[in-house]
RNA sequence: GCCCCGUUCGUCUAGUGGUUAGGACAUCAGGUUUUCAACCUGAAGACGGGAGUUCAAUUCUCCCACGGGGUACCA
């Protein structure tokens, strides 16, 4: 049983804004997350910036972008490097006490000498719970008296890390495994403060397809590259989620709401997972399925015009309408989706398809007689349907039993082709109700005229 | 090198001191179907290796192998 926290959690996300928001850090911040909604806590991002050098504004917006767009944006935002006088203080305090002492050394990089802060460092054992390893021991006496600082005012990751733990009062610390390994110095330096231990919970981490950590070098390993391909946060959340935790029972499309609700450290995975983009394929389909309008509406603007001149009768609401049976036949994402569009794939939603003799008559196995017969009847039945009630119940209800009595494919087959000019498309009652009734008769009337032209 | 963590189908995973080792994605085959999908049914597919403990180990212990992480005046 997971121990209920007898006090408000706090957690944090604490990236290093030296790249954009990857899948790795994003289901880090993902856990936090769901773990603080779920006990009622407070998630927390902080910008870990004190590598000026390699640290960039342009990734800290991205960051703050891409949890907005994954639906969990933080609820407090610190910046380390705007907390100069917090690290100077504690720095201060720690020499004053002889935690750490002042060096000159050499450079490491460079000429001359420079003063550095070292760790006065206990040289003992530490041992420490985490909530998803059980426990785990380190000499630290290796470590040395390892820097905490550059100088008096500028703190190194340990040191920065430790001191915003305690002072934004966190009380797990839920973070990716190469973090293990750090956990005992910081423990020192925490100790050295007597600041409190906070409860630790090392996840495994995200591995690319060859086994190692997931890097840059992984184009679809950034949350903004998998927005551009057409995934949907939905869908990237629930896979994120998959990857590393289970419920415990066999469910496996998720909301956001079912993950706050079934989310626990327990079920958490102990060993790294290879990032498999077919698994999201697959859930970005589902979510892509039961999109309501207004947030279908929302995801298309990124990916399609709301016009397109040629087809006058395009619209995004219509797409969204039809873009379930899309989404099950052959698009799992939606930038396919703009490139089907783009390819003149279904054009025939929009506006009148080109179609052939030949594919009208399945490449000659139909009578073209006969099938001039089929989709003169056919053009009767779909004329007795009153306009309002063109849907897709109606449409398959008029024509079936005819259909049936004379052979289904003889007359549903010419009759889709004339309303799609595909040799693969979606069913002709679905296209039947998704255009006007009016464009339908149209279409089917041009189909028999191209069959009786040269008869 | 040293330290730490890990190891169940191709991938994500469930699970137990005695199970036909379960599910999902992917794959393949049938069925269904107006087409392609979808859908339904089925198939194939895993406990890294070696000792030990035990009546019995995938499960417990140890060793090894392999994988990963850390070992910075990076985070």
């Amino acid at each position: 049983m997971e121990k209920v926290p007898n006090q408000t959690p706090r957690v944090r996300f604490a990236p290093s804004p030296t790249g954009n928001l990857h899948v790795g850090g994003a289901r880090t911040a993902l856990f936090n997350f769901l773990f603080a909604q779920k006990h009622r806590g407070a998630f927390i991002l902080r910008l870990e910036d004190t590598d000026r050098i390699r640290s960039k504004k342009e990734f800290a917006e991205d960051i703050h972008e891409q949890l907005n767009w994954l639906g969990i944006p933080p609820d407090e935002t610190y910046t380390q490097s705007e907390r100069g006088e917090i690290y100077e203080k504690y720095i201060g305090s720690l020499l004053e006490h002889n935690r750490a002492y002042l060096s000159k050394e050499p450079a490491k990089n460079g000429e001359g000498k420079i003063e550095v802060v070292r760790f006065r460092n206990p040289n003992k054992e530490i041992s420490f719970h985490d909530l998803i390893r059980g426990d785990i021991t380190f000499d630290t006496t290796e470590l040395g008296d390892f820097v905490i600082a550059r100088n008096k005012r500028e703190p190194l990751y340990h040191l920065a890390v430790v001191i915003d733990d305690f002072e934004m009062g966190i009380t797990h610390i839920i973070r990716g495994d190469d973090g293990i390994s750090n956990t005992p110095r910081q423990i020192l330096i925490q100790e050295a403060l007597e600041a409190p231990r906070p409860l630790y919970a090392h996840i495994p981490l995200i591995l690319g397809t060859d086994r190692a950590k997931l890097s840059k070098r992984f184009s679809a390993s950034s949350i903004n590259t998998l927005r551009g391909r057409g995934y949907i946060p939905q869908a990237v959340i629930n896979y994120l989620a998959l990857l590393g935790w289970n419920p415990g029972t066999e469910q496996e499309v998720f909301s956001m709401e079912a993950l706050i609700d079934q989310f626990d450290l327990e079920h958490v995975q102990k060993s790294g997972a290879i990032f498999d983009i077919e698994k999201l394929n697959w859930l970005n389909r589902k979510h892509l399925m039961s999109l309501s309008m207004e947030e279908c509406l929302g995801y298309l603007k990124e990916f399609l015009p709301e016009s397109i001149p040629a087809l006058p009768s395009f619209s995004l609401e219509k797409m969204c309408d039809i873009l379930p049976s899309l989404v099950e036949r052959d698009v799992a994402t939606l930038q396919e989706l703009s490139k089907a569009i783009q390819d003149g794939e279904y054009h025939y939603f929009f506006a009148p398809p080109h179609v052939e003799k030949h594919m009208l008559l399945q490449e000659g196995k139909l009578d073209q007689q006969e099938t001039i017969t089929h989709l003169k009847k056919a053009t009767h039945i779909l004329q007795a349907i009153p306009e309002k009630k063109f849907t897709q119940e109606s449409v398959k209800e008029a024509l079936w039993e005819y259909a049936t009595e004379v052979g289904r494919g003889k007359v549903l087959w010419p009759l889709r082709v004339a309303l799609s000019g595909k040799k693969y498309s979606p069913d002709p009652f679905l296209l039947a109700s998704t255009l006007e009734k009016r464009e339908v008769l149209n279409r089917v009337s041009a189909g028999l005229a191209l069959l009786e032209k040269e008869s």
